[in-house]
DNA sequence: TTATTATATCGTAATATTGCAATATTACGA
DNA sequence: TCGTAATATTGCAATATTACGATATAATAA
């Protein structure tokens, strides 16, 4: 036990769940966001941003990519990424159709 | 170590993580979409359409409470819940918010 | 009050996640 | 090639989450 059993649910609620755990921790929350307010790649200046060390935010990082929300390429020694626009924009979609497909009919 | 550094993140960010949280679960998901599908609250019912235990589901369904997104009641001896539509849409008010904020500036 | 039914809580085991020090790898310039 | 700077990986410790059996609690009916 501990484990999610993965065996009993779907495949869209097990995505929908993945989805949602790439921003259920607010240092790839605040990655996020510094994306947003980066005008060229992030690179592991994040590290000095956010008080975690270099190996967690590279962590973390992997997370997010792994998602599939990151495009990374080297620039010099930097490893530098940016978001991957398509794929989120694919998450938005997905996100705003499990809001308008969950309601109440009682209450 | 092995506990988020919450004293580092601003409120906004452990806000959304928390949100995030409680979709990051395929149960939960699946509680959520079993509500839209009923006419009337929810019980204990999931229990059999959901293959997890009793304590499992009340656990989960816990998560769900605390975030603030079920409305209870007890009618007989079961305890019936339902969505809280409003708290949900504030939830997807902000998902949405998050969405819109995030963007890339490069590549 | 007691029995019954439904849900919650407790205790515990197993797995997952988080975080970092140490080390490895990668890219480039001298 | 060697050194340097930047990022990734490894290994491990600590905490969190998931899951369930056993038990407690709550609401009603008899």
């Amino acid at each position: 036990m501990g484990a999610t059993k993965t065996e009993i649910f779907n495949q869209a609620e097990i995505d929908f769940a993945n989805m949602a755990k790439v921003f259920a921790h607010p240092a790839r929350v605040a990655i996020l966001k510094y994306i947003s307010k980066q005008t060229s790649c992030i690179c592991n200046d994040i590290v000095d941003e956010i008080g975690l060390s270099q190996p967690t935010i590279s962590q973390h990082l992997q997370v997010i990519n792994d998602a599939g929300l990151l495009l990374g390429n080297y620039k010099g020694p930097a490893k530098c990424y940016c978001l991957n626009v398509e794929k989120f924009e694919l998450y938005r979609k997905l996100f705003n159709q499990f809001f308008e497909t969950t309601k109440s009919n009682c209450c």
